[in-house]
DNA sequence: CTCCAGGGCAAAT
DNA sequence: ATTTGCCATGGA
């Protein structure tokens, strides 16, 4: 369903494009998209080039078109590739709605919530600069901390008065200095992980296809927190969004406790008997309950 | 003023 | 082996 400047992917049940994007846009300034009430926009980098797409809904399908870039046909399936990945829209949702259904404390969610995904950084090294970011601040100041990041080192492209940014590569990262970081408010340490992050991506030691081709959840992990600044949460929240490993609970995570504690699932502390009963009722669906908790942190 | 946000590291028990 | 202090900033 591909043509040079329209991209067409069937909307697949439990699907909901305005849940998606709504959870994009909840409450923070995310600076990798810019959303209006008709579509999203975005650049990313498809075989080394820059390329500004949007995507609208229409008559079940999600139409997406070039904005800015080639528009020949294997720029066009990559993108489409993209898309589906990015709202994980080859998911089956059934069994995690059954899941659902049968939890009382939220079951109110496949009304509440239908249709949401999971929605992912395709990126690796995206994915663990923006955990690292997100360390113990708040989202608000982890976000305006990756908007300094990415208007610094990162490109960008301009359509009708608006500036739309990329994720800076690793190899614009490693060349920065920790001093210009702290400058823009980062703590030292953290600048430091980022520059070290950019260059272990860069020498070939950590790529997603490197940590993709290990052979079990556990051993992914191991090689992701041999990396300093990656914990076991910031592991577990790169392989849930990036690698969408069922299994990557961002254990500790302050807003999943939260949650947690809001619907009556742990009392006050971390139970983690408790938590690990209820993901254990979860299983193979762990990271999408989470997401689920997250987005019931923020009110519509 | 103190506490704490989508933690992790290194030093001190 | 487990606990503690620290980090940066801003809002509650």
């Amino acid at each position: 369903m591909i043509t040079p400047s329209k991209i067409l992917i069937p909307i697949p049940p439990f699907f909901s494009f305005q849940e998606c994007i709504w959870f994009l846009n909840r409450n923070y300034d995310d600076c990798l998209h810019v959303i209006s009430s008709k579509w999203i926009r975005k650049a990313i980098v498809i075989n080394g080039k820059e390329v500004l797409f949007e995507i609208v809904e229409n008559q079940g399908f999600l139409e997406a078109r070039i904005l800015i870039g080639e528009t020949d046909p294997v720029t066009s399936e990559y993108l489409a590739v993209y898309i589906v990945e990015w709202f994980d829209m080859q998911r089956d949702m059934r069994p995690f709605y059954d899941l659902l259904k049968s939890d009382p404390n939220l079951n109110y969610m496949i009304d509440s919530y239908k249709g949401l995904r999971l929605i992912g950084i395709a990126d690796l090294f995206e994915a663990l600069c923006w955990s690292i970011i997100g360390q113990q601040i708040n989202l608000t100041f982890a976000y305006k901390l990756k908007r300094r990041l990415v208007e610094t080192y990162g490109k960008h492209l301009e359509f009708e008065d608006e500036v739309y940014y990329i994720f800076p590569s690793p190899e614009i990262l490693a060349t920065a200095r920790p001093e210009e970081l702290r400058s823009m408010q980062f703590s030292q340490k953290k600048g430091e992980y980022l520059i070290g992050l950019a260059k272990a991506f860069i020498s070939g030691t950590l790529t997603k296809e490197i940590i993709q081709a290990l052979p079990d959840f556990e051993s992914r992990q191991k090689a992701l927190m041999a990396n300093k600044g990656i914990g076991l949460w910031t592991a577990n929240y790169a392989l849930m969004k990036s690698l969408r490993e069922s299994a990557g609970i961002p254990h500790g995570d302050v807003g999943l406790l939260n949650a947690l504690s809001k619907h009556g699932i742990i009392g006050d502390r971390r139970e983690a008997h408790k938590i690990e009963s209820f993901f254990t009722s979860y299983k193979y669906w762990e990271s999408y309950v989470v997401f689920y908790l997250w987005r019931s942190l923020s009110v519509k």
